[in-house]
RNA sequence: CGGGAUGUGGCUCAGCUUGGUAGAGCGCUUGGUUCGGGACCAAGAGGCCGGAGGUUCAAAUCCUCUCAUUCCGACCA
Protein backbone atom coordinates (compact mmCIF):
# COMPACT_ATOMS: atom_id res chain seq x y z
CA UNK A 1 0.00 0.00 0.00
CA UNK A 2 2.78 2.96 -0.73
CA UNK A 3 1.61 6.26 -0.97
CA UNK A 4 3.09 7.67 -3.97
CA UNK A 5 0.97 10.82 -3.96
CA UNK A 6 2.46 14.26 -4.53
CA UNK A 7 0.15 15.82 -2.11
CA UNK A 8 -0.31 19.42 -3.12
CA UNK A 9 -2.08 22.07 -2.98
CA UNK A 10 -5.02 22.69 -5.49
CA UNK A 11 -6.41 25.70 -6.97
CA UNK A 12 -9.19 26.99 -5.04
CA UNK A 13 -12.41 25.91 -6.93
CA UNK A 14 -13.44 29.26 -6.82
CA UNK A 15 -10.20 31.15 -8.31
CA UNK A 16 -10.12 29.13 -11.59
CA UNK A 17 -12.98 26.37 -11.51
CA UNK A 18 -10.71 25.00 -14.97
CA UNK A 19 -7.70 24.65 -13.34
CA UNK A 20 -8.96 23.19 -9.98
CA UNK A 21 -10.22 20.30 -12.42
CA UNK A 22 -7.53 19.62 -13.58
CA UNK A 23 -5.03 20.02 -10.38
CA UNK A 24 -8.37 17.28 -9.20
CA UNK A 25 -7.69 14.83 -11.68
CA UNK A 26 -4.49 14.64 -11.63
CA UNK A 27 -3.37 14.91 -7.97
CA UNK A 28 -6.24 12.31 -6.91
CA UNK A 29 -4.63 9.93 -9.77
CA UNK A 30 -8.06 9.34 -11.54
CA UNK A 31 -6.11 9.77 -15.20
CA UNK A 32 -2.93 10.72 -16.25
CA UNK A 33 -2.80 12.37 -20.06
CA UNK A 34 -1.72 9.91 -22.83
CA UNK A 35 1.43 10.68 -25.41
CA UNK A 36 -1.46 11.57 -28.18
CA UNK A 37 -3.48 14.41 -27.85
CA UNK A 38 -6.64 14.14 -26.90
CA UNK A 39 -6.29 10.57 -25.35
CA UNK A 40 -6.16 9.68 -21.31
CA UNK A 41 -4.72 7.01 -19.42
CA UNK A 42 -7.51 5.66 -16.72
CA UNK A 43 -5.37 5.32 -13.88
CA UNK A 44 -6.65 2.39 -11.09
CA UNK A 45 -8.47 4.90 -8.88
CA UNK A 46 -10.16 6.52 -12.10
CA UNK A 47 -11.22 2.81 -13.17
CA UNK A 48 -12.05 1.93 -9.70
CA UNK A 49 -14.51 4.54 -10.34
CA UNK A 50 -16.10 3.53 -13.65
CA UNK A 51 -16.61 -0.05 -12.58
CA UNK A 52 -19.07 0.97 -9.98
CA UNK A 53 -20.99 2.92 -11.68
CA UNK A 54 -20.90 0.64 -14.67
CA UNK A 55 -21.96 -1.77 -11.80
CA UNK A 56 -25.07 0.09 -11.07
CA UNK A 57 -26.24 0.84 -14.60
CA UNK A 58 -25.39 -2.82 -15.86
CA UNK A 59 -27.10 -4.20 -12.79
CA UNK A 60 -30.20 -1.89 -14.13
CA UNK A 61 -30.13 -3.22 -17.79
CA UNK A 62 -30.08 -6.63 -16.94
CA UNK A 63 -32.90 -5.92 -14.39
CA UNK A 64 -34.93 -4.93 -17.32
CA UNK A 65 -33.80 -7.79 -19.83
CA UNK A 66 -31.11 -6.14 -21.72
CA UNK A 67 -28.36 -8.73 -22.34
CA UNK A 68 -24.40 -7.59 -22.76
CA UNK A 69 -23.07 -8.11 -26.46
CA UNK A 70 -20.11 -7.38 -28.21
CA UNK A 71 -19.21 -5.76 -31.61
CA UNK A 72 -15.96 -4.76 -33.71
CA UNK A 73 -14.27 -2.25 -33.22
CA UNK A 74 -13.67 -1.21 -36.97
CA UNK A 75 -16.85 -0.52 -39.13
CA UNK A 76 -16.44 -0.76 -43.23
CA UNK A 77 -17.11 3.00 -45.07
CA UNK A 78 -20.08 1.55 -46.99
CA UNK A 79 -22.20 0.84 -43.60
CA UNK A 80 -21.66 4.32 -42.58
CA UNK A 81 -22.84 5.60 -45.71
CA UNK A 82 -26.24 3.77 -44.82
CA UNK A 83 -27.51 6.28 -43.11
CA UNK A 84 -27.50 9.62 -44.56
CA UNK A 85 -28.03 12.11 -41.45
CA UNK A 86 -25.81 9.97 -39.36
CA UNK A 87 -23.13 9.98 -41.64
CA UNK A 88 -23.30 13.75 -41.80
CA UNK A 89 -22.99 14.16 -38.12
CA UNK A 90 -20.19 11.82 -37.04
CA UNK A 91 -18.46 12.16 -40.57
CA UNK A 92 -16.26 15.31 -39.50
CA UNK A 93 -14.48 13.24 -36.15
CA UNK A 94 -14.34 9.80 -37.56
CA UNK A 95 -10.80 8.12 -37.06
CA UNK A 96 -10.05 5.54 -40.55
CA UNK A 97 -7.74 2.83 -40.56
CA UNK A 98 -6.58 2.80 -44.47
CA UNK A 99 -4.35 0.32 -43.90
CA UNK A 100 -3.04 -3.26 -42.72
CA UNK A 101 0.54 -4.28 -42.53
CA UNK A 102 1.97 -2.70 -45.63
CA UNK A 103 -1.29 -3.63 -47.41
CA UNK A 104 -3.44 -0.47 -48.62
CA UNK A 105 -7.07 -1.34 -47.84
CA UNK A 106 -9.73 -1.94 -50.77
CA UNK A 107 -12.36 -0.29 -48.01
CA UNK A 108 -10.92 2.22 -45.75
CA UNK A 109 -12.67 1.34 -42.28
CA UNK A 110 -13.89 3.29 -39.16
CA UNK A 111 -13.31 3.60 -35.78
CA UNK A 112 -16.45 3.38 -34.45
CA UNK A 113 -17.82 6.68 -33.17
CA UNK A 114 -20.96 4.63 -32.04
CA UNK A 115 -22.34 1.25 -33.18
CA UNK A 116 -25.44 2.00 -34.58
CA UNK A 117 -24.46 1.01 -38.35
CA UNK A 118 -22.23 -2.19 -37.60
CA UNK A 119 -25.02 -3.45 -34.69
CA UNK A 120 -28.07 -2.71 -37.36
CA UNK A 121 -26.58 -4.57 -40.01
CA UNK A 122 -26.30 -7.81 -38.14
CA UNK A 123 -29.64 -7.46 -36.76
CA UNK A 124 -30.78 -7.38 -40.14
CA UNK A 125 -29.36 -10.72 -40.29
CA UNK A 126 -30.87 -12.43 -37.66
CA UNK A 127 -33.92 -10.89 -38.00
CA UNK A 128 -36.53 -12.49 -39.55
CA UNK A 129 -40.32 -12.60 -37.28
CA UNK A 130 -42.05 -10.49 -35.10
CA UNK A 131 -41.03 -14.08 -32.67
CA UNK A 132 -37.48 -12.69 -32.77
CA UNK A 133 -38.73 -9.67 -31.23
CA UNK A 134 -37.37 -7.64 -29.61
CA UNK A 135 -33.67 -7.35 -29.27
CA UNK A 136 -32.45 -5.83 -25.79
CA UNK A 137 -29.22 -5.89 -26.42
CA UNK A 138 -26.24 -3.11 -24.78
CA UNK A 139 -22.13 -2.97 -25.13
CA UNK A 140 -19.23 -1.75 -23.19
CA UNK A 141 -16.39 -0.47 -25.22
CA UNK A 142 -14.73 2.52 -26.39
CA UNK A 143 -15.43 4.71 -29.36
CA UNK A 144 -13.21 7.15 -31.01
CA UNK A 145 -14.16 10.78 -32.06
CA UNK A 146 -11.89 12.88 -33.46
CA UNK A 147 -12.22 16.04 -31.31
CA UNK A 148 -10.88 19.42 -31.61
CA UNK A 149 -10.93 20.78 -27.98
CA UNK A 150 -10.56 18.20 -25.37
CA UNK A 151 -10.27 18.11 -21.91
CA UNK A 152 -10.22 14.52 -19.64
CA UNK A 153 -13.23 12.72 -19.10
CA UNK A 154 -15.89 15.85 -20.23
CA UNK A 155 -14.58 15.44 -24.11
CA UNK A 156 -11.76 12.68 -25.44
CA UNK A 157 -10.66 11.47 -28.65
CA UNK A 158 -11.54 7.79 -27.23
CA UNK A 159 -14.03 7.29 -24.46
CA UNK A 160 -15.36 4.60 -22.77
CA UNK A 161 -19.40 3.81 -22.56
CA UNK A 162 -22.21 1.68 -22.85
CA UNK A 163 -23.99 1.54 -25.96
CA UNK A 164 -27.85 0.08 -25.52
CA UNK A 165 -29.39 -0.81 -28.84
CA UNK A 166 -32.95 -2.09 -28.97
CA UNK A 167 -35.20 -3.45 -32.08
CA UNK A 168 -38.77 -3.41 -31.38
CA UNK A 169 -42.28 -4.19 -33.46
CA UNK A 170 -43.99 -0.95 -33.36
CA UNK A 171 -42.76 2.71 -33.25
CA UNK A 172 -45.08 2.77 -30.01
CA UNK A 173 -42.88 -0.40 -28.44
CA UNK A 174 -39.28 1.65 -29.20
CA UNK A 175 -40.55 5.13 -27.92
CA UNK A 176 -41.53 3.25 -24.45
CA UNK A 177 -38.07 1.52 -24.70
CA UNK A 178 -36.16 5.34 -25.02
CA UNK A 179 -38.24 6.62 -21.82
CA UNK A 180 -37.36 3.58 -20.24
CA UNK A 181 -34.10 4.06 -20.57
CA UNK A 182 -33.53 8.03 -19.48
CA UNK A 183 -35.67 7.15 -16.75
CA UNK A 184 -33.22 4.47 -15.83
CA UNK A 185 -30.62 6.80 -16.21
CA UNK A 186 -32.27 9.66 -14.03
CA UNK A 187 -32.50 6.93 -11.20
CA UNK A 188 -29.33 5.56 -11.51
CA UNK A 189 -27.28 9.32 -11.41
CA UNK A 190 -29.39 10.41 -8.34
CA UNK A 191 -29.59 6.90 -6.86
CA UNK A 192 -26.45 6.68 -6.57
CA UNK A 193 -24.17 9.21 -8.29
CA UNK A 194 -26.21 11.72 -6.38
CA UNK A 195 -26.61 14.15 -9.22
CA UNK A 196 -30.06 15.52 -9.73
CA UNK A 197 -30.71 15.63 -13.65
CA UNK A 198 -33.26 17.29 -15.39
CA UNK A 199 -34.24 15.10 -18.64
CA UNK A 200 -36.58 16.12 -21.34
CA UNK A 201 -36.55 16.00 -24.84
CA UNK A 202 -34.00 17.76 -27.05
CA UNK A 203 -34.43 20.42 -29.92
CA UNK A 204 -34.25 19.08 -33.62
CA UNK A 205 -30.94 20.95 -33.72
CA UNK A 206 -29.41 19.07 -31.22
CA UNK A 207 -30.89 15.55 -31.13
CA UNK A 208 -28.49 12.77 -31.84
CA UNK A 209 -27.43 12.38 -36.20
CA UNK A 210 -30.35 10.02 -37.16
CA UNK A 211 -33.37 10.19 -35.19
CA UNK A 212 -36.32 10.58 -34.96
CA UNK A 213 -35.98 11.86 -31.00
CA UNK A 214 -33.42 12.27 -28.52
CA UNK A 215 -34.20 12.76 -24.88
CA UNK A 216 -31.43 13.44 -22.58
CA UNK A 217 -30.66 14.28 -18.52
CA UNK A 218 -28.82 17.12 -17.84
CA UNK A 219 -27.10 18.07 -14.52
CA UNK A 220 -25.35 21.48 -13.77
CA UNK A 221 -21.95 21.93 -12.14
CA UNK A 222 -20.43 23.47 -9.71
CA UNK A 223 -19.59 26.60 -12.01
CA UNK A 224 -23.11 26.69 -13.36
CA UNK A 225 -22.56 24.99 -16.73
CA UNK A 226 -24.83 22.49 -17.85
CA UNK A 227 -23.37 18.87 -18.63
CA UNK A 228 -25.25 16.68 -20.94
CA UNK A 229 -25.13 13.37 -18.92
CA UNK A 230 -26.79 10.45 -21.22
CA UNK A 231 -29.06 10.27 -24.07
CA UNK A 232 -31.78 7.59 -25.41
CA UNK A 233 -32.67 8.10 -28.57
CA UNK A 234 -36.03 6.99 -30.44
CA UNK A 235 -34.56 5.94 -33.99
CA UNK A 236 -37.57 4.92 -36.05
CA UNK A 237 -37.48 2.75 -38.49
CA UNK A 238 -34.60 5.04 -39.52
CA UNK A 239 -32.04 2.61 -39.32
CA UNK A 240 -34.53 -0.04 -40.38
CA UNK A 241 -34.95 1.55 -43.46
CA UNK A 242 -31.29 2.08 -44.14
CA UNK A 243 -30.19 -1.25 -42.79
CA UNK A 244 -32.81 -3.69 -44.09
CA UNK A 245 -34.15 -4.63 -40.65
CA UNK A 246 -36.97 -6.29 -41.83
CA UNK A 247 -39.21 -8.81 -40.11
CA UNK A 248 -42.73 -10.76 -41.30
CA UNK A 249 -45.64 -9.31 -39.26
CA UNK A 250 -48.36 -10.94 -37.66
CA UNK A 251 -50.61 -10.01 -40.69
CA UNK A 252 -48.07 -11.80 -42.66
CA UNK A 253 -46.25 -8.79 -44.43
CA UNK A 254 -42.88 -7.90 -44.37
CA UNK A 255 -42.53 -4.74 -42.02
CA UNK A 256 -39.80 -2.15 -40.79
CA UNK A 257 -38.44 -2.91 -37.21
CA UNK A 258 -38.27 0.12 -35.08
CA UNK A 259 -34.58 0.60 -33.26
CA UNK A 260 -33.27 2.78 -29.73
CA UNK A 261 -30.14 3.39 -28.83
CA UNK A 262 -28.66 4.94 -25.25
CA UNK A 263 -25.83 5.37 -23.57
CA UNK A 264 -23.66 6.98 -20.64
CA UNK A 265 -20.06 7.43 -20.73
CA UNK A 266 -16.71 8.01 -18.55
CA UNK A 267 -18.05 11.70 -18.75
CA UNK A 268 -20.33 10.71 -15.61
CA UNK A 269 -17.22 10.58 -13.52
CA UNK A 270 -16.39 14.72 -15.26
CA UNK A 271 -19.85 15.03 -13.65
CA UNK A 272 -19.14 13.76 -10.16
CA UNK A 273 -15.95 15.49 -9.90
CA UNK A 274 -17.60 18.78 -10.55
CA UNK A 275 -20.88 18.46 -8.92
CA UNK A 276 -19.28 17.47 -5.48
CA UNK A 277 -15.31 18.27 -5.39
CA UNK A 278 -14.19 21.52 -3.34
CA UNK A 279 -11.32 23.25 -2.36
CA UNK A 280 -10.12 20.00 -0.76
CA UNK A 281 -10.61 17.66 -3.74
CA UNK A 282 -13.05 14.72 -4.84
CA UNK A 283 -15.72 14.29 -2.58
CA UNK A 284 -17.02 10.51 -3.94
CA UNK A 285 -20.70 9.49 -3.16
CA UNK A 286 -20.59 6.00 -0.97
CA UNK A 287 -22.44 4.22 -3.06
CA UNK A 288 -19.95 4.18 -5.92
CA UNK A 289 -16.57 5.71 -3.82
CA UNK A 290 -13.80 2.95 -4.88
CA UNK A 291 -13.19 3.07 -1.08
CA UNK A 292 -15.65 3.91 1.31
CA UNK A 293 -13.72 4.02 4.46
CA UNK A 294 -10.48 4.21 5.47
CA UNK A 295 -8.99 3.67 8.66
CA UNK A 296 -6.09 6.29 10.03
CA UNK A 297 -3.80 4.68 13.19
CA UNK A 298 -3.14 7.09 15.36
CA UNK A 299 0.76 6.90 17.18
CA UNK A 300 0.73 3.39 15.19
CA UNK A 301 4.39 2.62 16.92
CA UNK A 302 2.73 2.43 20.20
CA UNK A 303 1.61 -0.83 21.61
CA UNK A 304 -1.52 -2.72 20.50
CA UNK A 305 -2.11 -0.23 17.75
CA UNK A 306 -1.92 -1.48 14.76
CA UNK A 307 -3.20 -5.04 15.69
CA UNK A 308 -6.37 -3.01 16.60
CA UNK A 309 -6.54 -1.58 13.70
CA UNK A 310 -6.45 -4.41 11.68
CA UNK A 311 -8.61 -5.92 13.67
CA UNK A 312 -11.48 -3.36 13.42
CA UNK A 313 -10.01 -3.49 9.48
CA UNK A 314 -10.82 -7.31 9.26
CA UNK A 315 -14.18 -6.70 10.73
CA UNK A 316 -15.22 -4.39 8.11
CA UNK A 317 -13.90 -5.33 5.26
CA UNK A 318 -16.71 -7.76 3.91
CA UNK A 319 -19.32 -5.40 4.43
CA UNK A 320 -17.49 -2.38 3.12
CA UNK A 321 -15.08 -1.08 0.37
CA UNK A 322 -12.31 -0.60 2.79
CA UNK A 323 -8.84 0.15 3.16
CA UNK A 324 -6.40 0.73 6.06
CA UNK A 325 -3.03 2.81 5.85
CA UNK A 326 -0.55 1.87 8.05
CA UNK A 327 2.43 2.95 6.29
CA UNK A 328 5.16 4.87 8.23
CA UNK A 329 6.42 7.48 6.07
CA UNK A 330 3.77 9.92 6.28
CA UNK A 331 2.00 11.69 9.34
CA UNK A 332 -1.85 11.05 10.09
CA UNK A 333 -2.10 14.77 9.41
CA UNK A 334 -0.57 14.09 6.06
CA UNK A 335 -2.52 11.26 5.63
CA UNK A 336 -6.16 13.07 6.81
CA UNK A 337 -5.78 15.88 3.89
CA UNK A 338 -4.56 12.93 1.54
CA UNK A 339 -8.05 10.57 1.84
CA UNK A 340 -10.33 13.92 1.73
CA UNK A 341 -8.13 14.87 -1.51
CA UNK A 342 -9.46 11.41 -2.83
CA UNK A 343 -12.84 11.67 -1.79
CA UNK A 344 -13.33 8.95 0.59
CA UNK A 345 -16.69 9.44 2.42
CA UNK A 346 -15.39 8.11 5.96
CA UNK A 347 -12.34 8.66 7.75
CA UNK A 348 -11.85 6.36 10.54
CA UNK A 349 -8.87 6.98 13.54
CA UNK A 350 -7.78 4.73 15.48
CA UNK A 351 -5.50 5.79 18.23
CA UNK A 352 -4.59 4.80 21.63
CA UNK A 353 -6.76 7.16 23.62
CA UNK A 354 -10.00 5.12 21.54
CA UNK A 355 -8.60 1.88 22.85
CA UNK A 356 -8.59 2.80 26.16
CA UNK A 357 -12.24 3.97 25.56
CA UNK A 358 -13.01 1.43 23.31
CA UNK A 359 -14.17 3.46 20.69
CA UNK A 360 -12.86 5.15 16.98
CA UNK A 361 -13.48 8.42 15.49
CA UNK A 362 -15.77 8.11 12.22
CA UNK A 363 -14.90 11.62 10.11
CA UNK A 364 -17.16 12.58 7.30
CA UNK A 365 -15.62 13.77 4.37
CA UNK A 366 -19.04 15.71 2.76
CA UNK A 367 -19.13 18.37 6.26
CA UNK A 368 -16.36 17.52 8.46
CA UNK A 369 -18.46 16.13 11.14
CA UNK A 370 -16.71 13.93 14.01
CA UNK A 371 -18.79 10.75 15.16
CA UNK A 372 -17.09 9.13 18.61
CA UNK A 373 -18.12 5.50 18.23
CA UNK A 374 -17.46 2.42 20.47
CA UNK A 375 -15.70 -0.45 18.62
CA UNK A 376 -18.44 -3.06 18.77
CA UNK A 377 -20.93 -0.40 16.50
CA UNK A 378 -18.72 0.85 14.50
CA UNK A 379 -20.43 -1.44 11.56
CA UNK A 380 -24.11 -0.33 11.83
CA UNK A 381 -22.89 3.52 12.46
CA UNK A 382 -20.54 2.76 8.98
CA UNK A 383 -23.96 1.51 7.11
CA UNK A 384 -26.07 4.62 8.54
CA UNK A 385 -23.10 6.92 7.54
CA UNK A 386 -23.25 5.75 3.94
CA UNK A 387 -27.02 6.27 3.02
CA UNK A 388 -26.70 9.78 4.92
CA UNK A 389 -23.72 10.90 3.86
CA UNK A 390 -24.90 9.68 0.00
CA UNK A 391 -28.27 11.62 0.92
CA UNK A 392 -26.90 14.77 2.11
CA UNK A 393 -24.59 14.99 -1.06
CA UNK A 394 -27.78 14.72 -3.39
CA UNK A 395 -29.22 17.03 -1.15
CA UNK A 396 -26.58 19.27 -1.04
CA UNK A 397 -26.48 18.93 -5.14
CA UNK A 398 -29.74 19.93 -5.53
CA UNK A 399 -30.08 22.62 -3.46
CA UNK A 400 -26.99 23.89 -5.40
CA UNK A 401 -28.29 23.37 -8.58
CA UNK A 402 -31.75 24.99 -7.54
CA UNK A 403 -29.53 28.35 -6.34
CA UNK A 404 -28.31 28.37 -10.01
CA UNK A 405 -31.37 27.99 -11.50
CA UNK A 406 -33.63 30.86 -12.55
CA UNK A 407 -36.15 32.41 -15.51
CA UNK A 408 -36.46 34.97 -17.51
CA UNK A 409 -39.55 36.60 -19.64
CA UNK A 410 -37.31 37.99 -22.37
CA UNK A 411 -33.66 38.20 -23.68
CA UNK A 412 -32.78 41.21 -21.46
CA UNK A 413 -33.44 38.92 -17.59
CA UNK A 414 -32.02 35.98 -19.71
CA UNK A 415 -28.47 37.76 -20.56
CA UNK A 416 -28.44 39.45 -16.94
CA UNK A 417 -29.63 36.30 -15.00
CA UNK A 418 -26.23 34.77 -17.06
CA UNK A 419 -24.23 37.46 -16.31
CA UNK A 420 -25.32 37.27 -12.53
CA UNK A 421 -25.98 33.97 -11.77
CA UNK A 422 -25.01 31.10 -14.63
CA UNK A 423 -26.82 28.01 -14.05
CA UNK A 424 -30.07 26.83 -15.96
CA UNK A 425 -32.36 29.27 -16.94
CA UNK A 426 -35.78 28.39 -17.84
CA UNK A 427 -37.41 30.17 -20.15
CA UNK A 428 -40.67 29.80 -22.58
CA UNK A 429 -39.39 28.54 -26.10
CA UNK A 430 -41.29 28.76 -29.55
CA UNK A 431 -39.83 26.06 -31.16
CA UNK A 432 -38.64 27.59 -33.80
CA UNK A 433 -34.32 27.35 -34.57
CA UNK A 434 -33.98 30.64 -35.47
CA UNK A 435 -34.80 31.72 -31.67
CA UNK A 436 -32.38 28.52 -30.69
CA UNK A 437 -29.65 29.99 -32.82
CA UNK A 438 -30.08 33.54 -31.74
CA UNK A 439 -29.72 32.83 -28.52
CA UNK A 440 -26.52 30.85 -28.66
CA UNK A 441 -25.02 33.35 -30.98
CA UNK A 442 -26.10 36.18 -28.12
CA UNK A 443 -25.60 34.08 -25.13
CA UNK A 444 -23.69 31.20 -25.72
CA UNK A 445 -26.39 29.35 -23.86
CA UNK A 446 -27.97 26.14 -26.21
CA UNK A 447 -31.09 25.11 -25.51
CA UNK A 448 -30.67 21.98 -22.79
CA UNK A 449 -33.77 20.18 -23.42
CA UNK A 450 -37.62 20.42 -23.41
CA UNK A 451 -37.77 19.20 -19.63
CA UNK A 452 -40.69 16.48 -19.27
CA UNK A 453 -41.64 18.63 -16.51
CA UNK A 454 -42.71 21.42 -17.65
CA UNK A 455 -43.84 24.39 -15.50
CA UNK A 456 -46.03 27.69 -15.85
CA UNK A 457 -43.62 30.19 -16.08
CA UNK A 458 -46.44 33.18 -16.04
CA UNK A 459 -46.06 33.86 -19.73
CA UNK A 460 -46.75 32.17 -22.81
CA UNK A 461 -44.23 34.13 -24.89
CA UNK A 462 -41.27 33.07 -26.54
CA UNK A 463 -37.79 34.51 -24.15
CA UNK A 464 -36.48 35.59 -27.43
CA UNK A 465 -39.09 36.34 -30.19
CA UNK A 466 -41.71 37.15 -28.01
CA UNK A 467 -44.57 35.08 -30.10
CA UNK A 468 -46.95 32.44 -28.62
CA UNK A 469 -45.06 30.04 -27.20
CA UNK A 470 -46.47 26.66 -25.54
CA UNK A 471 -42.84 24.54 -24.34
CA UNK A 472 -40.80 25.52 -21.38
CA UNK A 473 -37.12 25.07 -22.00
CA UNK A 474 -34.08 24.92 -19.76
CA UNK A 475 -30.97 27.24 -21.51
CA UNK A 476 -27.21 26.91 -19.87
CA UNK A 477 -23.78 27.38 -21.25
CA UNK A 478 -22.58 23.84 -22.02
CA UNK A 479 -19.40 21.32 -21.88
C1' C B 1 -9.59 24.70 -36.70
C1' G B 2 -8.08 30.24 -35.38
C1' G B 3 -5.69 33.53 -31.18
C1' G B 4 -2.58 33.60 -26.57
C1' A B 5 0.58 31.03 -22.88
C1' U B 6 3.67 26.90 -21.55
C1' G B 7 7.25 22.53 -22.06
C1' U B 8 14.26 22.13 -17.75
C1' G B 9 15.31 15.34 -12.30
C1' G B 10 8.97 12.26 -9.96
C1' C B 11 6.36 17.45 -8.77
C1' U B 12 6.51 23.06 -8.69
C1' C B 13 9.71 26.22 -10.85
C1' A B 14 14.62 29.42 -11.54
C1' G B 15 18.34 29.88 -15.45
C1' C B 16 17.13 32.05 -21.61
C1' U B 17 17.08 39.11 -22.45
C1' U B 18 23.36 39.38 -22.99
C1' G B 19 25.27 31.42 -25.89
C1' G B 20 30.66 29.17 -22.35
C1' U B 21 30.30 21.81 -19.16
C1' A B 22 22.56 22.19 -15.18
C1' G B 23 20.21 24.91 -10.12
C1' A B 24 16.56 25.29 -5.85
C1' G B 25 12.44 23.61 -2.92
C1' C B 26 9.41 19.54 -2.38
C1' G B 27 9.28 14.32 -3.31
C1' C B 28 12.42 9.67 -3.53
C1' U B 29 16.39 6.05 -1.03
C1' U B 30 19.00 4.63 3.71
C1' G B 31 19.48 5.22 9.08
C1' G B 32 17.50 7.46 13.46
C1' U B 33 13.91 10.34 16.28
C1' U B 34 8.54 11.34 15.69
C1' C B 35 2.98 10.44 15.23
C1' G B 36 -4.89 13.09 17.51
C1' G B 37 -4.79 18.08 10.95
C1' G B 38 0.30 18.35 5.69
C1' A B 39 6.97 16.17 11.55
C1' C B 40 12.51 16.52 12.16
C1' C B 41 17.97 15.35 11.73
C1' A B 42 21.91 13.15 8.85
C1' A B 43 23.80 10.90 4.52
C1' G B 44 22.59 9.68 -0.66
C1' A B 45 20.47 8.75 -5.71
C1' G B 46 18.38 11.15 -9.79
C1' G B 47 18.20 15.64 -15.55
C1' C B 48 22.32 14.95 -22.49
C1' C B 49 16.76 21.01 -20.66
C1' G B 50 9.48 17.87 -25.24
C1' G B 51 11.34 16.17 -30.41
C1' A B 52 13.87 17.17 -35.23
C1' G B 53 16.79 20.36 -38.08
C1' G B 54 19.81 24.86 -38.46
C1' U B 55 23.39 29.03 -36.91
C1' U B 56 28.10 28.82 -33.98
C1' C B 57 34.60 26.99 -31.96
C1' A B 58 30.49 26.33 -28.39
C1' A B 59 23.07 26.05 -27.73
C1' A B 60 18.52 24.85 -22.09
C1' U B 61 19.63 29.90 -24.08
C1' C B 62 19.40 32.32 -30.98
C1' C B 63 16.44 30.65 -35.76
C1' U B 64 12.95 27.09 -38.40
C1' C B 65 9.73 23.09 -38.20
C1' U B 66 7.07 19.62 -35.21
C1' C B 67 4.58 17.20 -30.92
C1' A B 68 2.00 17.87 -26.42
C1' U B 69 -0.45 20.66 -22.42
C1' U B 70 -3.39 24.88 -21.08
C1' C B 71 -6.70 29.23 -21.62
C1' C B 72 -10.19 31.93 -25.06
C1' G B 73 -13.40 31.32 -29.45
C1' A B 74 -15.88 28.07 -33.57
C1' C B 75 -17.37 22.31 -33.68
C1' C B 76 -19.11 18.02 -30.87
C1' A B 77 -21.11 13.14 -25.70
Amino acid sequence: MAKKNKVEEITPINEDFSRWYTDVILKTELVDYAPVKGFMVIRAYGYALWENIQKRFDNEFKKTGHKNVYFPLLIPESYLNKEKEHVEGFAPEVAWVTQGGDTQLAERLCIRPTSETIICSMYAKWLSSYRDLPYLFNQWCNVVRWEKTTRPFLRTSEFLWQEGHTLHETFEEAQKETMRMIGIYRDVCEKYLAIPVVSGQKSEKEKFAGAHATYTIEALMHDGQALQSGTSHNLSDHFAKAFEMKFLGRDNTEQYAFSTSWGVSTRLIGGIIMVHGDDNGLKLPPYIAPTQAVIIPIAQHKEGVLDKAYELYDSLKEQFRMEIDASDMNSPGWKFNQYEMKGVPVRIELGPKDIEKGQCVLVRRDNGEKIYVDLDEVSIQLENLMDSIQQSMYDNALADRESKTSVAKDMDEFKKNLAENPGFIKAMWCGSEDCEDKIKEDTGATLRCVPFAQEDLGSDRCVCCGQKAEKMAYFARAY
